[in-house]
Order: C-alpha cells, then structure tokens, then sequence
RNA sequence: GCGCCUGUAGCUCAGCUGGAUAGAGCAACGGACUUCUAAUCCGUAGGUCGCAGGUUCGAAUCCUGCCAGGCGUACCA
C-alpha cells in the first residue's frame, strides 16, 4: 500500500515537472510513513518540505503542485491536503484496504516473507555456554534472541544455519575435570579443601556419584592426571546432554554443534598461527605470542599462546571465525553476553587479518536478565554455585512466556523476568494476551464450522460489508506486517515482532468486545470471518518467528 | 582513566533510524459478562523524554560536554 503511494508521488512529481509546475527534475528519496495522528490521514509525506531547497519554491506551493498531478485511476484515494509546515496527507477508502486480507489469506504462512536475503549463506551462533554447568536464565534470553533472529532471517529469504561452539577444550575444561575429581576422592573419604577457583555446585557432586557408579574407585589407582582427564570428559560429556536436553524443551534445534576441541585436533588453530607468524601478524614477545590487534583497531595487541605454552581462547576463535568463512557462509552473527563486548574488537581484527571484511561480521550483544519472584530479585551466586536454572524457569512457567518475555524488550536493555508475573494470567503478561486472540478465533472458527459456514475463500461482496471502523483499524494494522518482518530482519530485533502482535492483539480484543463475529446475516458473517482468520494467521506466523506456539484453545 | 550499554508517566518499557499534539501495559479511580472463551473490553488521570549547549523548516531520535547506573578494560573464560 504503502509502495503504492510512493509510487504515485513519484509520478505526481515528475508529470508536475514535465507541465512546468516544478522547476527542478532532481527528486529526493520519497519518504511515506504512517502518521501517528488519525487525523493526519493513513499516509503522509514530507517530500515538498524536504524539495524546498532545491525547487526553490515554499513547500506548500510544492505540495499544491504534486497534488495537482496525482493519477489514481482506481481511486484508492478518498482525500488529500496539505498540512503543517507542508506534509501532503492522504486518506484512503476504506474498500481500498480490503485487498490486503486476500493476500493474507493467499500467502498464508508466507504472508511477511520476502526475499531480501536473496539466499545468502549466514550462520548465527549463539548460547554456546561452556559445558561446565547448567544454562541459567541468561543463556535462556540469548537462546531466545538467538532462535528468533534465524528464524526471521530464514523467513526473509537467506540461507540460515544456527550453531552452538562447544567450548570443550582448555582450562575451564580441566578446572571442571579436577572440580569433579575431588569431589570423587572425598566419596572415598578424603578430606579435601575444595578450593575457591572449583566449580561449586551441588550438580559436581551429582558427576562425581554418577561415576562411582559406573567405575566404583579405580580412579583412584590411575594418575592424578589421567584421572581428571577422564573427569573432564565424563562431566563436559555428561553436562553437554543437559544443555541439549535443556534447549530441546526451549524449542531449540540446532543445525550443528560444534566443538573446539574439534578445532585443535583438525590442526587448524596451529596452521592459522602459522601462517600469520609468517605474515607477521602474530609475533613472539617474552616467550608468548601476539596478535596485533592493534594495527587492526583494538586497543592493544592480544596473546594467542602464552609463554607456558597453552593457547588462549583468542586461538581458538580465530581459527573458529576462519572456519566459518571456509564453510562459506557470507555472513556471520555471533550473539554474546554483553559481558563480552570488550571481545568484539579483538574477533573483528581477526576476521580483517584473515581477509573479510568487517561489514560480514555482526555481534549482538544481549543484555543481562534480572530474575525476580513477586518484584524481588531471586538471590543468585554462581561462585556458590546456587541459581535458578533455565530448567527450572521453563518447568515452572513454561516455555511460551519464557520466550515471549525474553523477546519483550531490545535485546540491548537489560531485563526484568519476574516468575510469579510470567505465570500470571491476566494483561500483565502479553504472552498469552496475544495466545488468547489465536485461541478465541480458533473457537470462533469451531462455532462457524458447527453452523456450517467453513468457506473462507474470497468473496468479494462478503468483505465489502468490513466498513466498520474497527475492521478497518484491523487491516491497516495487518497490511504493515510484511514491513516490520523486514525490519526485524534488517535490524535483527525480533521485539519488534512481539510488539506488533501485542498491537494487533489488542486492537482484536477492542473489536471482539464491539462486534459479533457470527452474525445472522450471512454475507457479513463470511466477511468478518474472513477478516478474523486473517488475523489468526498472522499471529500464527509471528508467535511462529519468536518460537512461540499458537494454541486453538486455552 | 579509557571503552561499550542504559537513562522517556509512580513502576516496567515502546517510539517505525529526523517529523505534526511523545505512546502502551501495570498500579489508581469509574464502568461493561442471559450474546462467538471476562486469560477480555471501555473511560478518567498521569510527562522539564537525565542536564546543558549545538546542527535545521523540525530533535526523545543526530553532534559535543556534563550527571547517574550497569558492564568491560588479563599471558581468565
């Protein structure tokens, strides 16, 4: 609709200088937004403001004349005028609105699809938590946001992979591997002090009894060395099928997961440290080696091996981003815990030095979550080893409002995730407010049928009988679908999805409140079921995009 | 010290990347169920958009400088 507009004014503007009306060819990008005002029509422009200059003319002459040479042979356009400092509103007929719920209708569950990504290759990565504990409600927001964004990139034409990087190498590993084995050797007995820098939580103990179990104490008799070995193996192994298990109830799959262990064994770490030696990107300085980020833009230069010889985190992820590229994928989304960010730069000199370009590469950082019970915040240590886990949070509140509430704000913003609110029936959680509209047309649907009203093809009488203000407010609400989708994939921010769905949920309810939808004329009755199962399809497909299910009853 | 994020109604947050009189929900107050699901709706009230400058026809939005909070600033991850 919005194109159609466009469209006309770029037309009205060029016939308006053909004729001599306007002075100057040389147009502006033509903006048409939708005002926030009722009053200021159902679009408007601001281009004659935006022409003043290079016209030479004030901009309300500018807009008399565009006017003038508006062509609209189907006569979509109820009214124009000019307004304010000189914007050209337009008020369109409410018939010419109608079209827009046969092409719901026709596209279905592609309604919003489009093909901007134009098949391009890109991989988002995201949770990739360490394997040395259970996801908390933090890794549960970035699984949230992570999720939503591929599956609206997906949606909007490109060729998406999601991946989780397995950190299921180095110290962490080996801290995990003597966490456990020392909870082991106190099962014998052993009086042990269970140092600070150990993982805590009660789930290493839960390891450490699993593997008596299965190897009673003849890890005792193996080196300490071997013994941990097999500990760390034991315990990533073990915690890694929790993760998966964990994320498989958030509704998760995974494309691949993939492990940095992987990375080392393949000798692809070695080989990229090699070659950059070569090219003098990474020197030797006081027994460790540099990479100099800083010729890059990072504010220093940063270790990939230290002088005891073992390889930092950077190593490996240089070799993981190059991996990336290898694999063809044309562009990359990592999605981290805000607690990275001073990470980003030393990853972006990396992907420069292996050659692609910055513009491929994209971090969103996700904000922290606040976890709270009833507006007080939950008390959470993880030194201590004590907080609630994304599984507890998904058992007691479910997964649909963890989801949806996890995608309520900018991912930018840190957020509030109240579990007594996030159970609440009622307007203060959007949730199943926007559940609720899908569920009520649903029953609607169920009554048609008994009534025997199933048809739902187009009928174009029976949708000329939509001229409710209502139903109008309804359409235009749903004809900027296919917009917001676009944008959410531009700007990858999946909320605004979940905030057009609460809108166009509450602009339903308003309407379910005034009018009936099964009516005792027949004509209306098919218009405005046509209408309601319109709606319930775009909110299918956008609780479809945030992972959300879209219940026929509740 | 430096870098990033945040600051909008009493509370929690949107604000279409510069547009017209800044919007929702909650909380407060007053109403609506013999009617397709009241997990709903309607109405009232609520603002120095952190502060100060600047850019222009026009700023919550862009620039600069402050203030406050969070995070980061390792041969940790």
């Amino acid at each position: 609709m919005k194109q159609k507009i466009k469209n006309m004014i770029y037309n009205a503007s060029k016939d308006a200088y053909d004729k001599g009306d306007l002075p100057s060819p040389d147009f502006p990008e033509i903006e048409v937004e939708e005002p926030k005002a009722e009053s200021h029509g159902d679009f408007s422009t601001n281009i004659s403001m935006v022409m003043a200059a290079v016209q030479k003319m004030p901009p309300r002459k500018i807009a008399e004349a565009i006017i003038k040479n508006i062509d609209d042979p189907d006569g979509i356009i109820d009214r124009t005028e000019i307004a304010g400092p000189g914007f050209i509103n337009f008020c369109l007929n409410r018939y010419s609105w109608h079209p827009v719920l046969r092409e719901i209708h026709e596209r279905d569950t592609l309604y919003g699809a489009s093909d901007i990504g134009k098949g391009k290759k890109v991989q988002v990565e995201f949770v990739s938590a360490n394997p040395t504990g259970p996801l908390h409600v933090g890794h549960g927001r970035g699984a949230a946001v992570g999720d939503s964004i591929a599956n609206i990139l997906l949606f909007c034409g490109y060729n998406v992979e999601k991946e989780y990087y397995i950190n299921d190498s180095g110290r962490q590993i080996s801290t995990l591997g003597r966490s456990v084995f020392m909870r082991y050797k106190e099962l014998f007995g052993t009086d042990i002090q269970f140092p600070d820098d150990c993982y805590q939580g009660d789930y290493i103990r839960d390891l450490a009894i699993e593997i008596k179990k299965k190897k009673e104490d003849k890890l005792l008799f193996l080196s300490e060395e071997e013994a941990i070995s097999y500990c760390a193996r034991f315990a990533a192994d073990n915690i890694l099928s929790e993760i998966k298990e964990d994320l498989e109830c958030f509704g998760i799959v995974f494309d691949r997961w993939y492990s940095e262990q992987g990375l080392y064994d393949s000798g692809k770490v070695d080989r990229v440290i090699n070659d950059f030696r070569k090219q003098n990107i990474i020197f030797e300085d006081d027994g460790a080696l540099w990479f100099r980020t800083k010729d890059f833009g990072d504010e220093k230069n940063r270790v990939v091996v230290r002088n005891n010889g073992l390889t930092t985190y950077f190593a490996s992820d240089i070799a993981y981003h190059q991996d990336k590229f290898d694999r063809g994928f044309e562009r990359i989304i990592d999605i981290w815990g805000a607690d990275h960010h001073g990470y980003i730069p030393r990853v972006s000199a990396a992907i420069e030095a292996l050659g692609y370009g910055r513009d491929k590469f994209d971090v969103i950082l996700i904000q922290l979550v606040n976890l709270l019970r009833e507006g007080e915040p939950v008390a959470m240590s993880t030194r201590a080893g004590e907080f609630v886990t994304l599984r507890d949070v998904i058992n007691e509140v479910g997964s649909d409002a963890a989801r949806f509430i996890f995608l309520t704000r900018h991912y930018e913003s840190a957020l509030d995730f109240d579990l007594e609110l996030a159970k609440k029936k009622t307007n203060d959680n959007p949730v199943y407010y926007v559940q609720y509209v899908h569920a009520r047309i649903s029953s609607i649907a169920r009554k048609a049928q008994e009534r025997g009203t199933s048809d739902i093809a187009w009928n174009a009488a029976a949708v000329s009988r939509l001229t409710e203000p209502e139903e109008i407010q309804l359409i235009k609400i749903m004809s900027r679908y296919p917009e917001i989708v676009r944008c959410s994939a531009e700007y990858m921010e999946p909320h605004r999805i979940t905030y057009f769905l609460m809108n166009l949920a509450s602009a339903f309810h308003a309407y379910y409140n005034k009018h009936r939808v099964l009516t005792d004329e027949a004509e209306l009755t098919l218009g405005r079921l046509y209408l309601v199962l319109a709606v319930k399809k775009i909110i299918r497909n956008g609780l479809a995009l945030l992972g959300v299910s879209a219940p026929e009853k509740m």
